[in-house]
Formats: C-alpha cells, sequence, structure tokens
RNA sequence: GCACCGAUGGUCUAGCGGUUAUGAUAUCAGCCUUCCAAGCUGAAUACCCGGGUUCGAUUCCCGGUCGGUGCACCA
C-alpha cells in the first residue's frame, strides 16, 4: 500500500481527496472532494458526457437516489438481499441462518434475525463445516432503509444502482426517442451501498458515483450497431474466460475480430467495450495498466449473457475493477413489467404486414350480463380465448373458477377471417456499460503520480491529461513585485475571462511554485518577467518536461484552447527558452 | 462482524506517569530574490473520542471511532 499512502498523501495535502466527517471522527467509506477533487471529478464526469451524451446521443437523466420499495421488489435487491446471516465462532464462515435451520427443521419463512438466534441456540444447531459453535443472526442487505413521510408506513431504499431509474421511466423515455429502437439514456449521480466492512480506502465506499448508460437495442439486431465500423480496428487488451481458465495472458484483439471469433458476444457489447477503452485512455489511464476482463460463467448475473469488466491495475491492490459493461438482456424490464403490470414493451413494426388468420368472438351481453351477473365478464374472457374449433358446437362448456357454465351457441357469433399483423411488440435488451466515477478518479491519481529527481531533489508531478486537470494554468509573476505582480493578474484575469480555470500565485520563489503546481497536476505555467513589461511576450512551462517557450501575452487563451483541443506538445510553439 | 497492530501541529514524525511535548516540511507576514522546493527574521497550528486507575494520564487499563493486516463479505 505503500503508493496508494504516498498518493493518498498528496491528495490530502493538495485537497484532492480526505476523509469525511474528520472532525467527528470519520465513518468508514466516506470520503470527501476537496476544492481540486471535486473540480477534477466533474472534469471526468465532463469528458464521460462528451463521450456518451454527446458522441452517442444519449440524454443524461436525473431521478432520485431515494426510491419506493417496489422498484427494489423488482430488481431483486430487496429479496436478494435482505438474507439473515450468521458466522461460525471457530472457522469463521458464513451462511444463510434460515438455510441452516431448515436442515434440522421446517421453519416458516420471513422469521427475525432474533427469532432465528434463539432457534439455533435452543436446538444447539452447529457451523455444517466444522461444527463450531454459531454466532448471532444478523440481516445483511446492502441497501440504506429510511421511511418516507413521517410514521412507518412507506419503506424506501436509497439506490445501490443508478440503473434501476431509467428502467422504471421506461415508458416515458421511449415516448421521448418516438417510440424507436435503439436509444440510449444516461445518468451520473450517487448510488449507496452499506457495505459490511469497506476496505481498500477509496477503492470501496459506501457512498460512490456511477456513470451508468442503459442501451435499449432490438434483441435482433445486437450484432448491427450503426457505428461498429469506427472502433473495428481498434485491437483491445481482452481476457477472455478460456485465457483465465488456463491461466493465459492478456492478448490484444482487434474489436472486429472478438465479435467474429464469439469472444465478446455482440457487437453492441463490443462496441462499449472499445468506447470505455478509448474514454478511460483519453482521461488518463495508463493503457499499459488497463485490461478488459471477461465474467466467468459462474460469476455472471444469472441473466447476463456476457460481461467485460475493465480493470486497473494499481500498486498495492492489483487489478481492480472500475467499469462494468454488460448485456443484461431483457430482465430488467420483464422484472418490472411483472411488478408493475405496465407494458414495457415496444412495438416493432415489420417490413411488410404479416397476413394472419384471426377468429373474433362477439358475445351477445346483451343476454348473457343478466343471465351469469357476476360471471359475464369472465364468460366473455373465456370464449375470446377459445380456438376456432372449439367454437363450432351447438354449445361450448366453460370452465368459470371450477364451474362448469354452458353456453349455447346463440349466445355468440365468431367468425374468421385474415387480418393484418403490422408488428410486433417487444421487450428491448439492454447492454450496460456502468462506470465508477470514484475508482476511476483514484486511478488517474494514480496513474499520473510521479516522482522523479532534478537537480539532486525530488519533484513530485501529477501528470494529469491538460483536460482533465482541475487548474489548466497558473499565471505568475517571475518576482513578487511591481510591475510584475500587476500584469500578471491582469494576464490572469484575461485568461478567467476566456473561461480557464486559472490560478494566480505570487508567493515564495517560482521555483516553489512551479512545483505547487506540478503537485496539483497545473499544466502550463505562464511566467511574467521583465521581457513582458518591455515587449508583451510571456513564458510558458509544460508540467512534464519543464521546458518553456516565450509567446506573445495577447495570444495565451487561442494557445491554451490549441493545446487543450490538439493535445500537441507546447515545444512545438513560440520560441524555445 | 471476528482477531492482531496502530492513532501526537495541515502533512510526515520524536518522546514521556509530572516536559514550556521533539524535529522536518508545509502555511502566513516581512526582508531578500531576473526562471525550477535557496537564505534570513518572525507568527500560527497537535497528544482521536468517552470512561477508569492516580495527587496528577498524551503516556497505564477498559470501551468506542478511524486506519492497516488476516478471515468472512463485496449481488
Amino acid at each position: 500500500m505503500e503508493k496508494y499512502d504516498r498518493v493518498f498523501e498528496l491528495a490530502k495535502n493538495r485537497g484532492f481527496i480526505w476523509p469525511a466527517f474528520e472532525i467527528y471522527g470519520g465513518a468508514s467509506g466516506f470520503y470527501d472532494y476537496g476544492p481540486l477533487g471535486a473540480t477534477l471529478k466533474r472534469k471526468i464526469e465532463d469528458a464521460w458526457r462528451r463521450f456518451y451524451c454527446v458522441g452517442e446521443g444519449f440524454y443524461e437523466i436525473e431521478v432520485p437516489t431515494i426510491g419506493v420499495e417496489a422498484i427494489f421488489e423488482a430488481s431483486g435487491h430487496v429479496g436478494g438481499f435482505a438474507d439473515p446471516m450468521v458466522t461460525c465462532q471457530q472457522c469463521k464462515e458464513s451462511f444463510r441462518a434460515d438455510h441452516i435451520v431448515k436442515e434440522t427443521m421446517e421453519i416458516p419463512d420471513g422469521l427475525k434475525k432474533e427469532q432465528l438466534t434463539a432457534i439455533i441456540k435452543e436446538h444447539d444447531i452447529r457451523c455444517p463445516e466444522c461444527k463450531g459453535p454459531l454466532g448471532d443472526v444478523y440481516d445483511f442487505n446492502l441497501m440504506f432503509q429510511t421511511w418516507i413521510g413521517p410514521g412507518q408506513k412507506k419503506k424506501g431504499y436509497m439506490r445501490p444502482e443508478t440503473a434501476q431509474g431509467m428502467f422504471v421511466d421506461f415508458p416515458r423515455l421511449l415516448r421521448f426517442y418516438r417510440e424507436k429502437l435503439p436509444f440510449g439514456v444516461t445518468q451520473i449521480g450517487k448510488s449507496y451501498r452499506n457495505e459490511i466492512s469497506p476496505r481498500q480506502g477509496v477503492i470501496r465506499l459506501r457512498e460512490f458515483t456511477q456513470a451508468e448508460a442503459e442501451v435499449f437495442v432490438n434483441p435482433q439486431f445486437k450484432n448491427q450497431h450503426p457505428n461498429f465500423g469506427a472502433v473495428r480496428d481498434l485491437a483491445l487488451p481482452l481476457w477472455d474466460e478460456n485465457a483465465q481458465l488456463s491461466n493465459g495472458p492478456v492478448t490484444p484483439m482487434r474489436v472486429g475480430e472478438a465479435v467474429e471469433r464469439g469472444t465478446i458476444a455482440n457487437q453492441y457489447l463490443a462496441y462499449y467495450v472499445a468506447l470505455t477503452h478509448k474514454f478511460l485512455v483519453w482521461v488518463g489511464i495508463d493503457p499499459a495498466r488497463l485490461r478488459f476482463r471477461q465474467h466467468m460463467r459462474t460469476e455472471r448475473a444469472h441473466y447476463a449473457t456476457d460481461c467485460w469488466d475493465a480493470e486497473v491495475m494499481l500498486e498495492g491492490l492489483g487489478w481492480i475493477e472500475i467499469v462494468g459493461i454488460a448485456d443484461r438482456t431483457s430482465y430488467d424490464l420483464t422484472a418490472h413489467q411483472k411488478r408493475s403490470e405496465v407494458d414495457l414493451s415496444v412495438f416493432i413494426p415489420f417490413e411488410k404486414p404479416l397476413k394472419v388468420k384471426k377468429t373474433v368472438v362477439t358475445p351477445d351481453m346483451k343476454t348473457i350480463g343478466p343471465k351469469f351477473k357476476g360471471k359475464a365478464g369472465k364468460i366473455m374472457a373465456a370464449l375470446k380465448a377459445m380456438k376456432p374449433e372449439e367454437l363450432d358446437r351447438p354449445e361450448v362448456r366453460l370452465d368459470i373458477d371450477g364451474e362448469e357454465v354452458v353456453i349455447d351457441s346463440s349466445l355468440f357469433k365468431h367468425e374468421t377471417a385474415e387480418v393484418d399483423v403490422n408488428g410486433e411488440n417487444v421487450i428491448p435488451h439492454v447492454v450496460e456499460p456502468s462506470y465508477g466515477i470514484d475508482r476511476i478518479l483514484y486511478s488517474v491519481l494514480e496513474h499520473a503520480y510521479d516522482e522523479e529527481i532534478v537537480q539532486g531533489e525530488e519533484r513530485i508531478v501529477l501528470r494529469l491529461n491538460r483536460t482533465v486537470a482541475p487548474i489548466t494554468v497558473a499565471v505568475l509573476p517571475l518576482l513578487s513585485r511591481e510591475p510584475l505582480t500587476g500584469r500578471a493578474a491582469g494576464i490572469a484575469q484575461t485568461l478567467k475571462n476566456a473561461g480557464y480555470f486559472v490560478e494566480y500565485d505570487d508567493s515564495g520563489t517560482i521555483g516553489k511554485r512551479y512545483r505547487r503546481n506540478d503537485e496539483a497536476g497545473t499544466p502550463f505555467c505562464v511566467t511574467v518577467d521583465f521581457d513582458t513589461i518591455e515587449d508583451g511576450t510571456v513564458t510558458v512551462r509544460d508540467r512534464d518536461s519543464m521546458a518553456q517557450v516565450r509567446v506573445p501575452a495577447d495570444g495565451l487563451a487561442g494557445l491554451l484552447s490549441e493545446l487543450l483541443c490538439t493535445g500537441r506538445p507546447l515545444e512545438g510553439y513560440g520560441k524555445k527558452v
């Protein structure tokens, strides 16, 4: 953890990250982003928006972080993650408490943990592995629970992922996108998981930020991503299931080939794996410390056909998952359709209408109604569900709530006609790239962190990507006295007016100020010296090479704009110093 | 949640049953300074929280919080 310690020390010193609630002793799994950290995070999120919202055309939505119980009943988070657990005091193995008890006796479902503890004590139920004594039963649900409104009538949960909000809004989103697939929606926001014992510092948080995209696609066309050509030849470091099983290496493979060979299940999934690679490198993840690992069949959620994690190498922590890209199929929408009883399918028109024979039954409800009263509705439904040949009889026998009802053929008409079927209703599949912003932010810091020896002194420098660095440019008078200070302040103001995040600093020697900005990751330092007063030129210093060029102060805003857009080295501009 | 270890200025640290609680670095003010943590002067800032033992606790004991390590957990 040595590297982590050094990065975290810098993060605390320079105002990137620190423990939350420090004056009250803190709480594990919670961290604050300080001035530079919050700015860096926002810039990473903005880069993400540039890829997903601007690039892919997926609009961003924002839904409450608290959800009503039904959402998480449908998603499986309530039932699946509210298990009573018990730990063996001897071998420390954990078990489902109710399962252990059920091996010995019949018990009803839904017993409270106190009741289960009592039963275990009473019947001296022991650890099935080592026969050691069991501890008290405790509830195990990763969701934070709360009550909506006064009293305890309406349960609410802090969302454990942002995804559910986008599934729940599906009918409105479908209308917004004018009822056509495919379309995508994104959300950047906080999610909450009440981890039992978060470790690994900022890697495992109880409150964290996710950036997720849900791409709704016709399952028939998962192999026809409209923009696949743009990524087809990109080589990705893939570590598929077979390679993992055989302890094989991570192999670079072109995206197109990965789909053709079936390494990645379909074009849509592969496209977002590729887009993830582009994004991560763009915000400053070292490609040499990045790989894509396929989920093993056994670790995949039962509904997911294929799932790939982007993992980064962090020193002392190993390979850490920072993005998951999953084909969730129609699982989520189907679950919400069932629980909410709202139709979440999309009408997909056929290219040519299909001619289909259809039987239309018209019951004579004027007679059936008064005669059968309360059962009339069910009789109508039963008649309409009958096959044509069953209706061609003098009388029809129906089973209504276990009772036989005989309907004379005079009580309904039926005719079979050929009708046009113009399309079908399909529940879309969902391809979901899910990004852990906090982990990405820390990884960016660690991958940018560098120490080097300059003239016998250690230099710490954050080699952040120019576009995500919190401060874009520092303006420094060579000496802290007039007329340099006044001129520098003026230049700083001009750059602020141009929209840049500018730091003006005249405290201490010039060397010290360079180093301060190196630690903050500021890519450029503009220095105002006596030549500036004479001829209006300044020096611009590159953080990484420490090289300087001399350019006219008037052109600074334009120069910065070009440096940020093109990513070209500073050395190509102005006169070398 | 269990076991072991730790917690001292912003940061990194020395140390002790009674100290004016080290040192470095960072910060602020001033002097000096014509490009990479220079120098001088001064200032401000700390014993994680709660109980106990004791004349006296930052120091010893107990509990908690936070952090580290191992186990468990991480859909």
